[in-house]
DNA sequence: CCAGAATGTGAGCGACCGCTCGCGTTTGTC
DNA sequence: GACAAACGCGAGCGGTCGCTCACATTCTGG
């Protein structure tokens, strides 16, 4: 978050002031995000500039850089509050899954989440797909990627209880893998070929899975 | 290719003079090349910098321009001198599996051809999955994938007689889609473990694919 | 051997980009 | 209503990048 009003407790560091955000400038911040999420999508972060960020806003770029240190900080926090609204929809939802539950329904939930998410939000995948992301950016995509695949072992581990720790994370790597190439198909399709995508995807993790359970 | 020798025969288009290369030249070219694909690699093509190409090349960056006209024919050349060494080295070969051949067996082989074939070109998975490519780069990309595609429903018909053509496209999409996804991963790791997700990946397009055929 | 083409150099041009700064406007507080 | 702080503006600074150009060097055909 870009420092944020902090009650007058004085925990502020070194060369960051309190700074008394008023309504106004929340609102601004959000419109910045949402111009910067358009932008990001349509012509991936690097080639993103700041001015055409701004422009999109219909502010200034000075006004951008009053809530704003840099160009980096906008990605991430746009990343932050996308992670956090992921956490608050699906969240821990997601993981706790009750093992009687057939493989098969599992795997569609989780799909139609993660899916549901993306489309609403395309400006994630462009986030995490991207290689032309700088320095610590990458490690907010590293920290959530590992969250995911943790997420997704522990989904795993349940179904799979005589297999090696070292196997499980490397299926959990293959089935976030697949996702990826999953939701860039559905992504690029709209209505009902779309739809055959999403059933597709299912399709290949589940039949992917189901030979390693044991039930 | 920049402006070929070009037998006397004069089909050279307004602006593009034959240009008689010397065998220097023709060096240049490759070291630039590969100078280009090293520089690629590790920075992607829109972070890479003509001057950074050239001085890996150990040279200026007007002998850099005295053989391509602008950046992305830099990328094209080398997109198009490894479509054209991938297609000497597997080719046609490929395409025409005898349908009695097991499933299982043509996806190994296919799959391990692949993989052999990226994991000597780092490059070229480089240049097909950076979202950053430029205009014309796209349109090559495209024909690229468009031509995957087709020689993957070609490879997939004889197993799918009876699947009307539309699913077909779309499990060549999917088998597609997997396949960069595991290249990912594989590229990823090395040793042990990378054969390892080699294997992953065979299972996941075997078990995705086989209860489709009927033999 | 020599004319001219091909090859090679590197300073630097123009364009753009991330970001700043001086200054004017709005808002909250007493 | 006065004062400070937050907000807003936009020209422009420093830097990089793609690319050029005037000029030097090397090769090759006649």
């Amino acid at each position: 978050m870009p420092e944020k009003t902090g009650k007058p407790g004085k925990q502020q560091a070194a060369d960051e002031r309190p700074v008394r955000r008023q309504a106004r400038g929340e609102r601004r911040i959000t419109q910045l995000l949402e111009a910067a999420a358009s932008v990001f999508c349509s012509t991936g972060y690097t080639a993103a500039s700041t001015n055409a960020i701004a422009r999109e806003a219909g502010v200034s770029p000075g006004t951008l850089y009053q809530f704003f240190p840099n160009k980096e900080a906008i990605a991430i926090e746009l990343g932050s509050r996308l992670m956090h609204e992921m956490r608050e929809t699906y969240g821990e939802a997601l993981a706790p899954i009750d093992p009687t539950t057939p493989l098969e329904d599992a795997v569609a939930a989780a799909v139609d989440r993660f899916i549901d998410f993306n489309c609403r939000h395309p400006v994630f995948f462009t986030l995490m797909h991207g290689p032309d992301i700088p320095g610590r950016m990458a490690e907010e995509h590293d920290a959530l990627h590992a969250t995911l695949i943790a997420r997704v072992e522990a989904l795993l581990t349940p179904f799979l209880p005589d297999t090696p720790p070292a196997d499980v994370r490397r299926t959990a790597q293959v089935c976030v893998g697949i996702y990826k190439a999953g939701l860039e198909l559905v992504l690029a399709h709209e209505g009902a070929e779309r739809e055959a995508y999403v059933r597709e995807l299912k399709n290949v993790l589940f039949r992917y899975l189901d030979p390693l359970v044991v039930d």
